[in-house]
DNA sequence: TTGTTAGGTGAAGTTACATCA
DNA sequence: AATGATGTAACTTCACCTAAC
């Protein structure tokens, strides 16, 4: 349905920047279904520039700008408009990359703090001292050890409120920051606790 | 007001060519 | 010189939106 399909089926773009060929670009190719091998356009390295420019201005183009930035180029519109939906996808690719990249070393953090923490609840295990020592801030009284956890950032072992089940020995983090549903934003360390808690 | 149609556009995926190691 | 990898211009298809009717 687009314009992609029969209209410019064939349309073979060429770059001929000699100033000339502005009439001849808006013509379709004359070159039948398996005719000459479609030909490569190189942009110029000014041409790339300016293109880049604009995109930074503008992610998509109205047909005025289109226009304008092709005359501007010696580029036919259609060239413009497919350079854009490129540099949109490339742009998208490269931060669908480093949000991959950036889950995988959340990842990495979350396993490594799990780690910490296992370890920590065998150790807190093992003592089979009576009542552990950390201090509820809210009601003053000794917390269990299956209601700690720690701050993978400053290594200082924190309460994980509210407390309801005494026998639980998995510590739960409260995910409520998952990156997943941010936009490669960073840092989930520190949401419950902000500021004071650390 | 609602439904239909055509045209325009963007996204996603693919193809094919140019370039380079 | 031949070749495979890579980058990217160009193409195809589909979905969505909007204006005209």
């Amino acid at each position: 349905m687009g314009e992609g399909s029969g209209l410019m089926r064939g349309l073979d773009i060429n770059q001929v920047p000699s100033g000339a060929e502005e009439e001849s670009m808006e013509e379709e190719d004359d070159s039948p279904n398996g005719g000459p091998p479609r030909k490569k356009l190189r942009l110029t390295k000014e041409q790339s520039r300016l293109l880049e420019e604009s995109f930074k201005q503008n992610l998509s183009l109205n047909p005025k700008q289109k226009e304008d930035l092709a005359m501007e180029l010696k580029l036919k519109p259609r060239q413009v408009e497919v350079w854009f939906q490129n540099r949109r996808a490339r742009s998208k690719l490269k931060h669908t990359e480093m949000e991959c990249a950036y889950l995988k070393r959340w990842y990495g953090s979350l396993t490594e703090q799990n780690r910490r923490l296992q370890k920590e609840v065998e150790e807190l295990r093992a003592m089979k001292v009576g009542p552990p020592t950390v201090i509820s801030p809210h009601s003053r009284e000794p917390l269990p050890a299956s209601t700690l956890t720690m701050c993978p950032r400053c290594e200082r072992v924190t309460t994980n409120v509210p407390f309801k089940d005494p026998t639980r020995t998995t510590i739960t983090t409260t995910a409520t920051n998952h990156p997943a549903t941010l936009s490669a934003k960073v840092p989930i360390f520190h949401s419950r606790h902000p500021s004071t808690a650390c």
